[in-house]
RNA sequence: GGGUUAUUAGCUCAAUCGGUAGAGCAUCUGACUCUUAAUCAGCUGGUUGCAGGUUCGAGUCCUGCAUAACCCA
């Protein structure tokens, strides 16, 4: 990353030992690069290959080796060189599974490993990786180890590693933020749990698949390059496509191109997609994150709601002992059923108002007294959101499914009111609607939202009035008002069917999960501002 | 967007009131065929994030910039 004159001289020094092992040992550091005619390096390499023992599987087979014993079959390891000691008498290799430790006689390897008073054992680095051919061997001192017989470089590092954590009390390891989220592979290298959430992010993936797949449901992939980007209230990225001529935004949902789908007959389909939201960064935002959403036809909210329930707790079945997890240090039960309440009782449990039954000044004099600013508001509805957002989502540390959303902020979802079938200049600000709610539901664990799912939209007329009055809002300046989507509109009018779907927010699940305070500890390569 | 804090050797960190830039580990050289944070001896290693300013003198004080973390909107 720099270019100081330590890390200058560190690097020539490796070089040294490369141009050594190149010169002196007649040795490619990169052991690909054999030539044709080199049949040795050909053979080892085949054999290798074909032979070659991951940590676990040699832990596992030789484990029965009593102290001092050696056993005589031949078998192959290889990986990165962790640590070193005794002049290389004992090397720690580490592969993808874990450690095996290498035991060298420099005597006893031929008399190939020496030439010109230089030893091969003196030109391994930390960091570089190797393979081993030779004999299982139990220490005196018990330490399952390779004795090795042959030992080739497969890669050699030119850039020594960051300090390995070999001792959780004495040493840290790489512990800058901003090395190990620039360089992850470095932070991979070194840190062992970081590599454990990775691997639980995997196999979250695979697992969700997996679910979804024995229920039937199909995983589609639709466009991330759209004319507009719909089916969420956020702001785009914009692009530009040369041969078009014409800019592009990448999409801020899946959800407008998945119920095209359900037009199309499909009726129960998912999709697992990264989404890009043009907005701040934070320890829960990053600009592109990964998100599934899950549709179902012939149902409503309810479905998805049981979906999104078992979904996350046969998630944390497979990744966690327990169902009583810790996050943000709380402790959160997921055990089953998970609280439900709509958003009104909700808000009067917290705030003591209940905004029902109300007119807008009324609501608007409430609202004050729980200290909140309603200048800009113009519906009941909308200061209901208000103190929802302000007062109650921090509260909701254990699962709470949050029902009943007020229409105003779920443009997509059924259960709009009569008023929307009116045209939208009849609005007025003398004449909007009362709160009416709609088949909605979000998810909140941690005081966070997980998941959002609501019974779809289906009736074209109803959609395309909420599509005009968010673009009214967007013509007002909001913007992350919703476009029109006229196709959309098109593809309602050949008739949906009644449906339920869900989004799931992936990388708040998996930081829920894997007990991790920041989405950057999630994901592999979070976004960071260029050094300069 | 606003505020607070941080940035010193390859890594992890010190440096009192503004007064010679320091340690451990790593690297390197050697000892030892011994280990698991191996050990022992020795040598290296610095434009203190960048650019200015104040001062006899700045890692330290001031201004600006860069990046990051945390908090707020």
């Amino acid at each position: 990353m720099n270019s100081d004159n330590e890390t200058f001289k560190l690097r020539e020094q490796r070089l040294e030992k490369l141009k050594n092992l190149e010169e002196i040992f007649q040795i490619d550091p990169y052991i690909i690069n054999f030539k044709d005619s080199n049949t040795n390096s050909k053979i080892i390499w085949q054999d290798f290959k074909k032979n070659r023992l991951l940590s676990q599987n040699f832990h596992e087979k030789f484990n029965k080796l009593e102290n001092s014993e050696c056993s005589e079959e031949l078998i192959w390891v290889s990986g990165r060189i962790h640590s070193s000691r005794n002049s290389a008498m004992f090397l720690d290799i580490y592969d993808d599974k874990g450690k095996i430790q290498i035991v060298t006689e420099r005597n006893e390897l031929s008399p190939d490993y020496s030439k010109e008073d230089l030893h091969f054992l003196d030109l391994l680095d930390k960091g570089d990786i190797i393979a081993v051919q030779g004999f299982p061997y139990r220490t005196p001192r018990g330490e399952l180890s390779l004795k090795s017989k042959e030992i080739f470089i497969l890669s050699k590092a030119i850039q020594p590693p960051p300090e390995i954590i070999e001792n959780k009390r004495r040493r840290l390891g790489l512990t800058d933020l901003e090395v190990r989220y620039r360089q992850r592979y470095l932070d991979l290298m070194v840190n062992h749990e970081v590599k454990e959430v990775f691997k639980k992010r995997s196999e979250i993936f695979w697992n969700l698949r997996n679910i979804l797949h024995e229920k039937d449901f199909m995983e589609f992939e639709t466009p991330v390059l759209q004319t507009e980007a719909g089916g969420a209230n956020a702001r785009p990225f914009i692009t530009h496509h040369n041969a078009l001529g014409m800019d592009l935004y990448l999409r801020i949902a899946t959800e407008l191109h998945l119920k095209r789908l359900l037009v199309g007959g499909f009726e129960k389909i998912y999709e697992i997609g990264r989404i890009f939201r043009n907005e701040g960064i934070s320890t829960r935002h990053n600009p592109e994150f990964t998100s599934i959403e899950i549709y179902q036809a012939f149902a409503d909210y309810e479905d998805v709601l049981n979906l999104t329930e078992e979904l996350i707790s046969k998630l944390n079945e497979k990744c966690n002992a327990c169902e009583k997890i810790t996050w943000e240090k709380q402790e959160i039960n997921l055990a089953r059923p998970w609280k439900k309440i709509t958003m009104l009782d909700l808000v009067e449990q917290i705030t003591g108002k209940r905004f029902e039954n109300c007119n807008l000044e009324q609501a608007k004099l409430w609202a004050k007294e729980i200290g909140l600013n309603t200048d800009d508001v113009k519906s009941i509805g909308e200061i209901l959101i208000l103190c929802f957002e302000e007062r109650c989502e921090k509260t909701l540390i254990q699962p709470t499914f949050v029902l009943s959303y007020p229409w105003e902020n779920s443009p997509l979802a059924g259960n709009s009111p009569e008023e929307d079938l009116l045209p939208v200049s009849n609005y007025s600000k003398d004449n909007l609607p009362k709160a009416q709610y709609a088949h909605r539901f979000e998810l909140f664990i941690g005081g966070k939202e997980i998941a959002n799912g609501f019974t779809e939209q289906n009736d074209p007329r109803r959609q395309k009035a909420a599509f005009e009055r968010q673009n009214k809002l967007k013509e007002q300046g909001d913007l992350e008002a919703h476009p029109i989507d006229h196709d959309f509109i098109t593809a309602l009018e050949f008739a949906m069917p009644p449906a339920g779907g869900v989004g799931i927010g992936i990388d708040r699940l998996l930081m829920l999960l894997t007990n991790s305070d920041s989405i950057r500890d999630v994901i592999l390569f979070p976004t960071m501002k260029p050094i300069n």
